[in-house]
Order: structure tokens, then sequence, then C-alpha cells
DNA sequence: AATGATAGTCAGTACTTACTGTCATAATGA
DNA sequence: TCATTATGACAGTAAGTACTGACTATCATT
């Protein structure tokens, strides 16, 4: 036996389940596996969980971190446009590498899987859009930005995020200055 | 029997194991359901292949696009930044959507896979990144891009065209005007 | 000592999967 | 027509997988 003093049972099991399968996904992970490598029977796996779908959906509303943008969107924002894009930036960039075994996980899953997973990059993601988009409009408004479309400009701010935080979950290097140089062209191209 | 006339037994195994690998990754297809689907026995399947590992390693083979990057950086360049980078822009997008359903199956993969696979995501990338950053610096010799790190831009540009296709492959929609208006984009915030 | 909680071992069930061998049939081309 | 090629059906092998039941052992508490 040879147990962490300091976390319980179904923790061990859940956060190996979690490294196994964003390595090699919910179907390449058996539940033997994940028994054995926490340091459990598989016995004592079933015990806490019932069944393999239940561990992956326990330790995901255990251990992922719920968006953090409404914070900022509403007590943080300088409407500067360097200084919050940066802001945003780093939060994104911060919020997703905390969860990036989950979103891994979620991205080896079958395109139609229907899961809880999703949230990480359908709905936090849809949910920033619209705090951006309205954010660059009010920019617009106050003439601090150009004319243009706020919602392609709050797409584009995510779209190359996004790309960064993916090459980097695949190369397992981290984007050097990626924060502060995409929000040095953002704040080039956008400034009038 | 329904053989389709035009094409024969090999390709159409292959092209319905692509089909549904994309969606449930190699795992989560069995030998006997890409047979059926493609309206032939495993038997049959067994017979071209040999094993499961040779359908995909062979489709590979048959069916990706190679990237077309040389002749672009060696005929087309107009040295105009715009122009270009709308031209890059356009074939990588368009280089990426038609090998798409195999890069969804290399990131349904293991993690430390290694196959062939991983030449879309990685080899071509890099070999772009390579040629963009010579690119930028000759624009900058030529002053025709401020002065910046010709391959922070390189970086930066690959990036926002990376999390493009993402998230247009996740969502199953195009990314609208993403092309006009990041270039757009880049050109504001790189002229002098 | 008795009890409850927790974990491990073992054997097993039922099913799935990749793959194989054998035989029969159909289609095609010379 | 005949030989060859390609395919299907069927039965099977060996291994793996998710999960279960029964029993045992240990530890902490009353």
């Amino acid at each position: 036996m040879q147990h962490s003093s300091k976390m319980n049972t179904s923790d061990q099991l859940m956060l190996t389940a979690i490294d196994l399968m964003s390595e090699k996904g919910y179907n390449g992970v058996s539940t033997k596996e994940i028994a054995e490598k926490a340091g459990f029977s598989e016995k004592t796996l079933f015990r806490h969980f019932g069944n393999k779908r239940n561990i992956l959906a326990t330790a995901f509303n255990r251990f992922h971190y719920g968006p953090e943008m409404d914070s900022i969107f509403f007590d943080q924002i300088k409407w500067n446009l360097k200084a919050d894009l940066q802001l945003i930036s780093a939060t994104y960039q911060g919020n997703m590498d905390r969860n990036r075994k989950l979103i891994k996980i979620s991205q080896k899953m079958e395109t139609d899987e229907h899961n809880e997973l999703k949230k990480l990059t359908h709905d936090y993601p849809r949910q920033l859009k619209k705090y951006l988009t309205q954010y660059f409009s009010e920019m617009i408004r106050q003439k601090k930005v150009i004319q243009t479309d706020p919602e392609i400009q709050a797409r584009m701010f995510l779209v190359m995020n996004y790309g960064a935080f993916m090459h980097g979950l695949e190369t397992s290097l981290p984007e050097k200055d990626f924060i502060s140089e995409s929000v040095q062209l953002f704040t080039r191209g956008l400034s009038p």
C-alpha cells in the first residue's frame, strides 16, 4: 500500500485518471491501469465510482477551473487597450493552462460526444467572446479603437490566443513572449 | 454487395477508416465497424491491409496533402505585405482543410504516439515557419515592415491561422472573413 | 471483544477486439 | 470454357475490458 497521507483515495484515483486519459485518451486507458498507477486495486476504483464514465465526470466536477472573466470585465477593465488586452490574454492563458489536461481529454473524445468537458472548449469561450465583443464595441464608441466590427476583432483575439494555447499544448513548449507580442500587434493594428 | 464501380476496395476501406477515425479516434473504431460501413467483410479488410495499424498508415500515404509552400515562397511572393499574407493564409487554410480529417485523427492519438500523421501538425508547420521568418526578415530589410523580431511575427501569424483552423474544426463552422480580417490586422500592425 | 469502514485478492462473467484458417461462390479475363 | 482473382461466411483463437460477487484482512472506534 503506497498511499499518500495527504490525499484521499478518490482524489488520487481521479487525478491519475486525468493524467492517463490526457495522454492516451479515454478509450486508451483501462480501469485496471488507472487503479494500478494510483496504487489501488481495481475493485476499490469501482467501489468509489461505480463505472468508468463516472470517474471522468466526477473528476471534471472536482478539478476543473471555471472561467474567471466576470470579475475582469466588471471590475478590472481600465479602458486602455494595451493594458486590458494584456490582462484578458494573461487570464485566458492562465485559465486554459490550469485546465490543460481536461482540455486534452476533451479533444481526444468522440466528436459528437456530449459531455461536460465541452464546457471548456465551447461554453466558456462563447461567453468570453460575448464580453470581448462588448468591450471592443465600447472602445470603438470611445474612439480608442478604429472603426471596425467588434465581433470580428473579438473573434480574432480569441482565435489567436486559442491557437497559441493549442500549439503550446501540442509541442509542450511555452509560447515565449506570446502575450506581450500579440497585444502589441493588436494595439498597433487597432489604435486610431 | 454494394460496391461503387468507380472506386476500388482498398480506397473505400481506407476512406471509411479515415471518416470513422476522425470522429471516434483510432481506438474508438473497430476493424469490424470499418469493414461493415465500407460494405465489405472484415476478412477482406485484413486481406488488404494485414492489420489495423496498416490501414491508417496506408491511408495517410495515399490521401494526405503535402505542404504547398515551396512554390509560393519561391515563385509567387510579390513583396507586398497584404497581398503576400493573403496568399500565404489562403494556401495554409486550404491545405489544412484538405487534411482536416487526418489532422483530427492525429489529435485524438496518444500524445507520445510517433507516427507519420505528426508530419501534418509538426513538420509542415515548422517548415512554413522557417519560410515565413525569412520572408519577414527580408520585408524588414526592405523597410516594408517595422523593425521587429521576424521569427516572433512568423509565429504569431501561424498561431493565429492555426487557431482559426482548429476552432473551425471543432465548431464545424467556417471562420467567416478570417483571412481578410486577420491580414488587415497584421498589415495595419506591421506597416511602418 | 465487537463492530464498522475500507481496502485487497481472487475468480469469474459477458462481451469486445484484432486477427486467422477454411471453404464456397462469383466475377473476370484469356 | 477454364483458370485466376477477389470476396463473403463462418468458426474460431487469444487477449483485453468493464464490471461483479465473495471472502479476507486491517484499522479505528466504542
